[in-house]
RNA sequence: GCCUCUUUAGCUCAGUGGUAGAGCAGCUCACUCGUAAUGAGCAGGUCGAGGGUUCAAGUCCCUUGAGAGGCUCCA
């Protein structure tokens, strides 16, 4: 603002600490954006906010006493949240211009970009092709470079000033909102309520791409208004928005819907219904690997497969809880015809498991019993929650639930994680995050048991995560209605987190279904229940690990793992005598029979996903021999039928090793 | 469920009220080739479904199915 002020000593000195603690001073009054100048030019054209004694402000706010301080630029989330926040009131600045009277609610900073929720005035439709002309008014108002203002007022300054633009939205914020504690913020001729911070003027705003339009519940309560909700992100360089476009167009490549679709997978049938995947037989290939590979991990770890129906009557969920919980936002009762009796598609296991459980006696030698299911399972989902596999009406769970004593509960915890680990190994899954998730203090009502069994249950996750040098992250709220659980979260292709592995503790099911054991002191004990899946559910994970290798497998679950291509016609006989003796060992092979009649005609995107090719021709049959291509290495020579088996089984268990060890 | 958008051949998509199109895939014939595409030809669609407006509807309107991006939800 007025540089000399740092010169003239008349002014009141304040002490500015650093992060590196030197300090340094400077006259009173001086900003955030006057401090980055004093360092270097550079970092006075990047930076873009500054925390003041942790808050994070405007640099054009002066400072007027001594402070530590933080300057933030585009690699700092402050500083990007700063930038898009900014944007955000761009953005409404624009629209203001092209729909004077539009209301705004809130106009926040999402992961990558801003929106802003905005009630049009009446009669108005916003499509996508209205996005276009507003960025570019956007741009146009940044290269105004207008100086963004902030402003202290009263509550009753602010109120006057939202009634006065109808804005009944601002109007309710404001009610809401301590007096002496509201600030505004001013560009051009654009006004908004803010807490800031911002930018210290438009310019900083080189590119912009409004991403989508969309619906939102007025503080996103359904009961209210739906406002329009436009998404937007912007950069300081033209370029950093290309990047950000490219990266998009390759998330797009790994979508598992169109990979699934690609290779054959799975798919879905309007008839069928919808979130009701069909599996293919290539996709079923896959999954049964996957099947196979936990099963044996199970085995390992002294689990018992059991097969439980697909429906149970009303009663059993009823007992645990369920019903009153979900019922009427399920799949409803089915009745017999005849008998009137009421059943329910299964939307969990673990009430048929609790009833395995209490089939027979059990002795606390017998303990921990660990009972396993793919359990197909059917939830009603609203309509517009469906993703691809990611989240359907019926999906299979890699379930197993474990009745165990309050002495083992621990140790049973750790080995469930070390199974999680063991699946997140094998598969390359490593950039995986741990989160506990807990009650929420403030709703006891929606969860059942009592404080001490839950506390209990928090207690044993937290421990055993904690020895088991789990880096977690603690979320409340999050439990499920009957206990805590440790959810295993993995990032798909667009950076999107999906839950796969759980495992939840569980002291009150057991008491609902009044579960027992006989102890050591000849008394009745309730045994403890964990839940676990730690794939999460089939379909899930099969979603998330096509997204993860863009559809190439490791080669132990690559539907196809070898392509046979015979040069010709003529060599159809031996493509065919190779392809079967593979077969024969266990190796998945098919003829490329679209090259029957020649000409190269295999598709790319089929051909990059399988990772070998067995080229035969003359020389190969004549001397008995396949020529081995590997995906993405190339040429690897020629060997025998039975060479290249051993050598492929060799790789596969050497894929397998995290859990063969 | 709600908001916005989409829905045309197996797939990807053109087609802005006047005779349904292309590329790839498929089929037939020719080419016998060492791997990102041989050549020629053929076939393939009640334009998601139902209703309406109109002389005339893939195109405009209403209802509805399915899909996409969000919101709310997620045992």
């Amino acid at each position: 603002m007025q540089p000399e002020n740092k010169i003239h000593n008349i002014r009141q000195m304040i002490k500015i600490t650093f992060p590196d603690n030197s300090v340094r001073e400077f006259g009173s009054g001086v900003t955030g954006l006057e401090i980055a100048e004093a360092i270097s030019n550079r970092l006075a054209k990047e930076v873009l906010a500054i925390s003041v004694n942790g808050e994070v402000w405007d640099l054009s706010r002066p400072l007027t006493t001594d402070a530590n301080i933080k300057l933030f630029t585009w690699d700092d989330r402050e500083g990007k949240e700063t930038f898009w926040h900014s944007s955000a009131h761009l953005m409404a600045e624009a629209i203001e211009f092209y729909y004077p009277g539009t209301k705004f609610g809130i106009g926040p900073t999402v992961d990558t970009g801003f929106y802003y929720d905005i009630d049009l005035p009446e009669g108005i439709q916003f499509t996508e092709k209205d996005l276009e002309r507003i960025e570019a008014k956007m741009l146009e108002l940044a290269r105004e470079k207008n100086d963004i203002v902030r402003r202290e007022i009263s509550k009753a300054d602010a109120m006057a000033m939202f009634t006065k633009k109808h804005d009944e939205l601002k109007q309710e914020l404001i009610s809401e909102l301590e007096d002496g504690k509201i600030t505004i913020y001013n560009q051009g001729k654009f006004t908004d309520l803010c807490r800031g911070p911002h930018l210290p003027n438009t310019g900083y705003v080189k590119a912009v791409k409004l991403t989508s339009i969309a619906g939102a519940y007025w503080r996103g309560n359904e009961k209210n208004k739906m406002l329009t909700r436009i998404y937007g992100v912007t950069f300081p360089k033209q370029k950093m928005l290309t990047d950000y476009l490219t990266l998009l167009e390759e998330a797009k490549k790994r979508d598992h819907r169109k990979i699934g679709k690609e290779m054959e997978l799975f798919t879905f049938s309007a008839k069928v219904g919808q979130g009701l995947p069909l599996w293919l037989p290539k996709g079923t290939v896959l999954r049964m690997q996957l099947e196979d590979f936990l099963k044996k991990v199970q085995k390992k770890f002294g689990y018992e497969q059991v097969i439980t129906p697909h429906i149970g009557d009303v009663t059993l969920y009823k007992t645990s809880g369920h019903f009153q919980k979900y019922g009427a936002d399920s799949f409803q009762v089915i009745k017999t015809p005849a008998e009137g009796e009421e059943y329910m598609l299964k939307p969990m296991n673990c009430p048929h498991h609790c009833e395995i459980y209490a089939s027979k006696p059990r002795s606390y030698k017998d303990l921990p019993v660990r009972l396993a299911e793919f359990g197909t399972v059917y939830r009603y989902e609203q309509s517009g929650e469906l993703h691809g596999l990611t989240r359907v009406r019926g999906f299979t769970q890699d379930d197993a639930h474990l009745f165990c004593r309050p002495d083992q509960l621990k140790d049973e915890f750790k080995k469930v994680i070390d199974i999680v680990f063991i699946i997140f190994k094998t598969m390359g899954l490593e950039d995986y995050t741990a989160q506990i998730s807990l009650r929420d203090p403030a709703k006891p009502e929606k969860y059942i048991g009592t404080p001490e069994n839950w506390e209990k249950a928090e207690r044993a996750i937290i421990e055993a995560a904690d020895e088991k040098g789990l880096k977690t992250t603690t979320v409340l709220g999050e439990a499920a209605f009957y206990g805590p659980k440790l959810d295993f979260m993995v990032k798909d292709a667009l950076g999107r987190n999906w839950q796969l592995g759980t495992i939840q503790v569980d002291y009150n099911l057991p008491e609902r279904f009044d579960l027992e054991y006989i102890g050591a002191d000849d008394k009745r004990h309730r045994p403890i229940m964990i839940h676990r899946a730690p794939f999460g559910s089939m379909e899930r994970f099969v979603a998330v690990l096509i997204e993860h290798t863009a559809g190439k497998f490791p080669l132990w679950l690559t539907p196809d793992q070898v392509v046979v291509l015979p040069i010709s016609e003529k060599y159809n006989e031996y493509a065919q005598k190779v392809s079967d003796f593979l077969n024969n060992s266990d190796i998945r092979s098919l003829i490329d029979d679209r090259n029957e009649k020649i000409g190269r005609k295999i598709r790319d995107n089929e051909l990059k996903r399988i990772p070998y090719l067995l080229i035969v021709g003359e020389k190969e049959a004549e001397s008995g021999l396949v020529s081995v291509r590997k995906q993405g290495e190339g040429d690897q020579g020629s060997m025998t039928m039975e060479e290249f088996a051993a050598y492929l089984n060799k790789e596969i268990k050497g894929q397998l090793s995290a859990f063969y060890n």
